[in-house]
DNA sequence: TCGCCATGGGGAACCGGTTCCATTGGACAA
DNA sequence: TTGTCCAATGGAACCGGTTCCCCATGGCGA
């Protein structure tokens, strides 16, 4: 275990000017930072970086909290995350958030305090109160993705207008029976997020009068959840809505596939729009409003990195808004007759 | 920043004994424990991880290489991999590794072997002879999933096995003109999965004497990659296969997807079987071959553990089996006529 | 010529736990 | 009573970089 100390005899000189060498702080004539840098070779050293975390008291490591990493945004933004943080020379430490609020409990209080990260970012999970001081407490900058969190800087799209503007496109093309199938409202994970979907359709379907009592079915966020959600919502021709706002891609992808089991044609006797931009979304011609996660995953690292910066105090809390883009493909279309 | 100093001296003894108290190593009198508890509970004294891990040599943090998180196997397995961790009181850090070598040689020089991790699981990776030295030179244990590496140990179904064994399914069912769709064999990230899936396909063709020449077919590991080639393969009602063992089951589905389209009808006119489980698979009655990646992930890091244990000495370097499950639905039957 | 400052470098404290070693006091056997 | 053993605890070294403080040298302006 070759240590700084062994570099610095090597090399005739103390470990301070070693340091100073390798880490390129402070002042070294060139010759005696060649001369260090060759030691260092010679003898295959591999500074700690937990020691040197000590000194300094920064691990250059990033919690990231995230509920599920198999499900296609969570999966995309972690993707982003991790290349911007390799690339600024930072690790990243991965908890995944069950259910189970002592699992839950546990990560706050034994990893994330425990000074094993600089910073944390929270993906698609609204902290409590007391868990954002905690963290804040220990002056640990947090950035949330996919929804908002009080009093920590949020990246997210505006829930409640995507699936305004996607209900009015609806209405705008002639449909008066639309219906959302989006997430469970009591879910642990809500994050509100469910909750903004569902509203954004309702004020769309109330500004053009459109409101009726079946507007909305829970189901997962998942493909299968929005297939057998769709098969029951579907089944009654007589019922059955002409177009179906889905809280997710996944879902609309689950939706046209059973509509496609249904013998039901998409879009001429049902149109499905989406939210995400998933990957499959081009090979199922969904229409779709894109939210693009791997680039928030970049952007959340660059506002940490900002926070993390020697400008930090200038850092200002708010819900920072993200780039979308409307993709029309071939699931939507006026309503039959 | 309250230390265990603090604690120490709040509790009125050394810190040594406050120490040994918290960690419950060595002996301390039940009374001075829960004095330096409660005293280390007054001041909210959080260990530092960082300073603990100076102290032992031990990070209590395992590193994850994986080429990616957006896929459906690796992400089980990462799932698997973070429960486990959390359960057994370690942190996970995760690198992604890309094709891009510089970005490869860079995570090991830089965060692998800065003494950042005690130990490395490597998914769908195949290190180098110099990567495997280089671990294994720092002492660091490590454990593959999905493929073999010499040298360690390394979990993973048979796959030329798996996939003859697909293949005879298919012979047993009279099917005569049986082609492969998998992976390109030249990918970076091959890890001898590809070639030994298409091995396996043509060891079983070899067998029925069933041999010819366009009995193999590369795409992309993914479902859009499974559509489009099928779209290829099986334009032509000539030429067409009357059965495909996929390499995987996101291809299976891209497959049954194309065959909708064309207006082929699965399984009658076509027979398709993955490799997988996919959460998919069942939705599109797919007859696969189970692997279970996040009990696979759970079983690397087990392994991890017991080498990281007092009984490191014990283990041995093998490739260790996985159970698998064969599971068959409604894609696969007898040929036409 | 004096004094200031920039540059270069050594010594030692320090970050915050862990652990080795020494010491003490009491129980128990000889 | 004396010796032995062990629970219990304190003191100090230690892990391995980082950085503060101090000293030396030399150039240059006043």
């Amino acid at each position: 275990m070759s240590a700084i100390a062994d570099v610095a005899r090597l090399a005739g000189v103390s470990k301070s000017t070693a340091s100073r060498a390798l880490s390129g702080n402070g002042y070294v004539s060139e010759e005696t930072r060649t001369r260090v840098e060759h030691a260092a070779a010679e003898i295959g050293f591999v500074p700690s970086s937990i020691a040197s975390g000590l000194a300094t008291g920064l691990t250059r490591t990033v919690g990231v909290v995230i509920p599920f990493v198999n499900r296609w945004f969570f999966a995309e933004v972690l993707e982003g995350i991790e290349s911007a943080l390799i690339s600024a020379g930072y690790d990243l430490t991965l908890y995944q958030l069950h259910d189970d609020p002592v699992r839950r409990q546990r990560v706050f209080d034994y990893f994330l305090a425990r000074k094993r990260v600089d910073a944390v970012i929270a993906i698609g999970i609204s902290l409590s109160a007391h868990e954002v001081r905690s963290l804040k407490g220990l002056g640990k900058p947090i950035v949330g993705i996919g929804g908002e969190i009080p009093a920590i800087s949020t990246l997210s799209i505006d829930d409640e207008a995507a699936t305004q503007f996607l209900t009015e496109h609806l209405v705008s093309l002639g449909h008066t029976r639309i219906m959302h199938l989006g997430g469970d409202q009591n879910h642990q994970m809500d994050f509100a997020v469910h909750s903004r979907r569902l509203a954004g359709v309702r004020r769309a379907l109330a500004a053009a009068g459109l409101s009726h009592p079946d507007d909305f079915r829970a189901v997962p966020y998942s493909i299968p959840g929005g297939y057998s959600g769709a098969l029951a919502v579907l089944s009654n021709p007589a019922t059955r809505p002409t177009a179906i706002v889905a809280g997710c891609d996944e879902i609309a992808i689950g939706v046209i596939l059973a509509a496609r089991e249904l013998g039901i044609a998409v879009p001429a006797q049902l149109s499905v729009v989406g939210i995400d931009g998933h990957n499959l979304a081009e090979l199922f011609g969904l229409t779709t409003l894109e939210q693009h996660p791997s680039a928030q995953g970049e952007h959340a690292v660059q506002l940490i990195l900002e926070r993390l910066g020697p400008d930090a105090g200038l850092a200002v809390d708010e819900r920072i808004g993200v780039a979308i883009d409307f993709v029309v493909r071939r699931s939507t279309t006026a309503p039959p007759h």
